[in-house]
DNA sequence: GCCGAAGTTTAGCCTTGGCTAAACCATCCG
DNA sequence: CGGATGGTTTAGCCAAGGCTAAACTTCGGC
């Protein structure tokens, strides 16, 4: 059983905090450890929702990579508290792992939304959403939804009171 | 002399085409080296344009990891046809360097403005610009430009025609 | 109750971004 | 000319995302 004992739970968890500037600039492209494990979250709770339960093998379908490559990932994120794996059960989110995956849907709809509202088209909408929502701190993502409000506002209840 | 004589030219150059769909989902996370390479050729120019020469040692200031990284890096997409490394000589760019660099500079620009045209501060605008530049699709940069002048002209011109 | 397919885990390997330590060139300054 | 001082390269190590191949569970059928 000398399974994963070699991971130290390196705790990174900054994921959606405020994102302290780090370095006065460029941050350093570790916050990547970050990204994948939103994706994941976010994917585990989406598959939970639409089959109630999710599987290690509908990550691998989903990313398109192979289930060890998830499996592994998900032995991290074990370590950092985001999900529970149990041998041959399906995964479940921790605590920790609901709050992430919620605020990253929550991010991912808005800007989803807002880049459509800017006039981008739904498909590419999508691909773009998907590598810009981890890169958007929560003031950006609230001028975004900001910008969605007024349009809505503009659009949908016509210029009368 | 063992040193990178492994590194095959793996073509990766999609970097800033119209980013084609790659798999219908979630892009693998390997653009990554593409966003690298972006930020290297960006910085080296920029650096250039500055001090009249971009060495090793500038870039690992600038992006406050070692040089032995640098090097690395450098490596790499001196492999890939982006820079030009003599031993001890500086860092220059290739045309493909060149053009990459310029595309990404702009792109830059323009998201940076973008994010300020929608009310996000200036410092968090350059941060999450450096994070979002990357995954901006051709399309998205039309809309964000499109804005940018839209409120430009409504706000420069003020509202008599 | 046994078997095979599907789902998982193990083992082992690759690339990339990072790092430290140590050796190496270059160059400017006495 | 001789160093000290940087900029560089070598060597060697780590974590993380990927992969293939092979072994191992589970579970539904027959």
């Amino acid at each position: 059983m000398a399974e994963c004992a070699r991971i130290d739970p390196t705790c990174l968890r900054h994921a959606l905090s405020d994102k302290p500037p780090k370095h006065p600039f460029r941050r350093t492209r570790t916050d990547h450890r970050a990204e994948t494990a939103e994706d994941y979250v976010e994917a585990i709770a989406e598959i939970e929702g639409e089959k109630g339960q999710c599987r290690a093998a509908d990550l691998a379908r989903l990313f398109a990579v192979s289930h060890v490559t998830v499996a592994k990932t998900l032995g991290r994120l074990s370590a950092e508290g985001y999900v529970e794996t149990e041998p041959y059960a399906p995964v479940t989110l921790t605590a920790a792992g609901r709050r992430l995956a919620n605020q990253s849907r929550n991010r991912h709809t808005v800007v989803l939304e807002f880049l459509e509202a800017i006039g981008v088209s739904r498909e590419v909408a999508e691909v773009d959403a998907e590598g810009i929502e981890h890169h958007v701190s929560p003031e950006t993502l609230r001028c975004m939804q900001a910008l969605i409000d007024r349009q809505r506002a503009a659009a949908g209840e016509t210029p009368l009171s």
